[in-house]
DNA sequence: CGCACACTTGACAACACTCAACAACCGTGG
DNA sequence: CCACGGTTGTTGAGTGTTGTCAAGTGTGCG
C-alpha cells in the first residue's frame, strides 16, 4: 500500500516537513523552530504512487498527515457502490483529523503523493506540550467545517451549471494560493470523481463542462485543463440558475 | 432580537450553564468545578422566543453558545432566496466554532431557546488558561466534520425516500442519548425546514412522509409526531433506492 | 365559526439519469 | 510509423424521479 517511508533526511531536517514551507495552511506553522525539530523525531515522509489507497474508511484511524505534494481524494461508499466525494486534498492540507477510533471515509492517492505521516498517539503528547498546535488544529477544523457548509448548500440546492461553476471557481482559488493569478486550472481528477464530487454523473459532468465551454465562460486545452475567461461571470454562474 | 439577558443566577452557580449537566457533549463537561468557577464570570443566559433570530449569517461573530433547551436551526441561503438548513442544534449542543471575523450561517430558534452565552474574545483567553477546553472543542469540531460528510453524502447522493429515513434514524439517535429507548420522536421544525435540511420539496417531503407510512415503517400520530415502528427497516430504507 | 396557515395530494413538466453509441486519447506492439 | 485495443470522455435518445403549480384538506386560534 505505501510505496517507501523514510525517515526524515537531513536536507529537511530544519522543518519536519515540507509542507511548513510551503503555505500557512500547515498545522506546523504555528511552531517555532526549536518545537518543529520535536516534531521531526516523530514524523515519517511517505511516498504513494497514484491509485494507491492511504486509508479505507473502516480502518483504525492511527495515523494523521501534513500533504506535501500531489492530490488525495477522499470519499464515502454506500453498500450498493453509490459513492459521495467529501474533498480533494492538496499540498499543505491536513489529513486525519477524525477523533475516533477508525476512519469514516477513505483516503486515496489520485497522483503521485508525498506526506508527512503522524503516529496520532505522538501527535496527541505533542498537544499537550504544544497547545498552540491544537489551536491551529481547530482552525483547520473551522475551515473544513465551513466548506462542509458550502457543500452542502451546493449539494442540495445548487443546479448542474452552478455546481461545476463553483467547483472550478473553488480549484481556482486553491491553484492561486501560491502563485499567479491566471485563470487556468488543472483537474488532477477525471470526470468520475467530479461527479462523484458533485453529486452529479459523468455524463452530466461533461454536458454540462460542453455548454460552459460553448458559452463562452471557460475554454479546455485539453480534458484536464480549464482556463477561466472571466471569473465573474463564472462566479454568476455559480450562484443563478440556468 | 434577543429577549433577555440575565447574569447567572445562585442557582445556577455551580456549573456555569445548565448544559453541563446535562450531557457530555458541551464543552464545559471537560472542566472542573473551580474552573468551571471562572467560566461562570463570562457566561449571560439568553432566553429566545420561536422565529427568533440568533445571528445572521453576515454578522460579527462575537459570540458562541451552548444551547441548553429548545432547537436552533442553521442555514445558508443563496440570493434568489433558495436555502439549505446545515443543521438543528439540541440542548448541549455547541454553536459558534466558526474562525473568521463574520458568521457564515443563520442561527434561528424554532422553539422557544436558553442557551449559555460566551464572548469570543472571553473564550479564547479561557483557552489559554484552559487547554483542556480547546481539546474538547476541537472533539466538538471533529463530530460536526463526521456528520457534515454523512450529510453530503446523503445529499449528493441518495434518493428522496432514504435521506428521510436516514434523518428519522439521526433524530432517534438523538432523543435517544438521554433518556427512553422508545421509537417516538418528536418533529420541532416544519416541512420547509426538513425539505431545505435534506434538499428536497416540502411536497417530496410530505409524499415520502405518506410512503414511508404506506409502507409500514412509521405511523404519525400527528404532524410533527413520529412513531419508528422498526429501526432495523428503517435503517434498511437509509441506504436502499426505492 | 371562520380565517390563516401548514400540510397533503394531484397533474404535469423539467432537469438530470440511464442506456447506448461514438469519438478521442494513450500506450503497446507489430 | 502506424495499427490496435483499452480506457476515458462526449454526445444522443428516451425515461424517471423530483420539482412546479394548483387545488384541496385539515388544524389551531382568535
Amino acid at each position: 500500500m505505501v510505496t517507501s517511508i523514510e525517515p526524515v533526511t537531513a536536507a529537511s531536517a530544519r522543518f519536519q516537513c515540507e509542507t511548513c514551507e510551503l503555505r500557512s495552511h500547515s498545522i506546523c506553522s504555528a511552531l517555532q523552530d526549536e518545537e518543529l525539530r520535536e516534531m521531526n523525531q516523530v514524523v515519517r515522509q511517505v511516498s504513494l504512487d497514484a491509485g494507491q489507497i492511504v486509508f479505507f474508511e473502516t480502518d483504525p484511524a492511527d495515523f494523521s498527515f501534513n500533504i506535501t505534494s500531489g492530490v488525495v481524494r477522499l470519499s464515502k461508499m454506500l453498500a450498493d457502490g453509490r459513492r459521495q466525494v467529501t474533498g480533494f486534498l492538496y499540498p499543505s492540507d491536513f489529513l486525519g483529523l477524525a477523533v475516533g477510533k477508525d476512519y469514516t471515509q477513505t483516503a486515496e492517492a489520485i497522483t503521485p503523493v508525498r506526506m508527512c505521516r503522524f503516529d496520532r498517539k505522538d501527535l496527541t503528547r505533542m498537544y499537550e506540550k504544544f497547545p498552540k498546535l491544537e489551536h491551529r488544529l481547530l482552525e483547520v477544523a473551522c475551515n473544513e467545517i465551513v466548506s462542509a457548509q458550502d457543500q452542502m448548500l451546493l449539494l442540495g440546492r445548487k443546479t448542474a451549471r452552478e455546481r461545476l461553476s463553483s467547483f472550478l471557481l473553488n480549484l481556482l482559488s486553491r491553484s492561486n494560493l501560491g502563485e499567479r493569478l491566471i485563470g487556468e486550472i488543472d483537474l488532477p481528477m477525471d470526470r468520475a470523481d467530479i461527479a462523484d464530487y458533485l453529486g452529479l454523473t459523468v455524463e452530466t459532468v461533461s454536458r454540462t463542462f460542453t455548454k460552459l465551454r460553448k458559452d463562452g465562460l471557460i475554454e479546455m486545452p485539453s480534458k484536464n485543463r480549464i482556463v477561466i475567461r472571466d471569473a465573474d461571470d463564472l462566479a454568476d454562474a455559480a450562484e443563478n440558475p440556468d
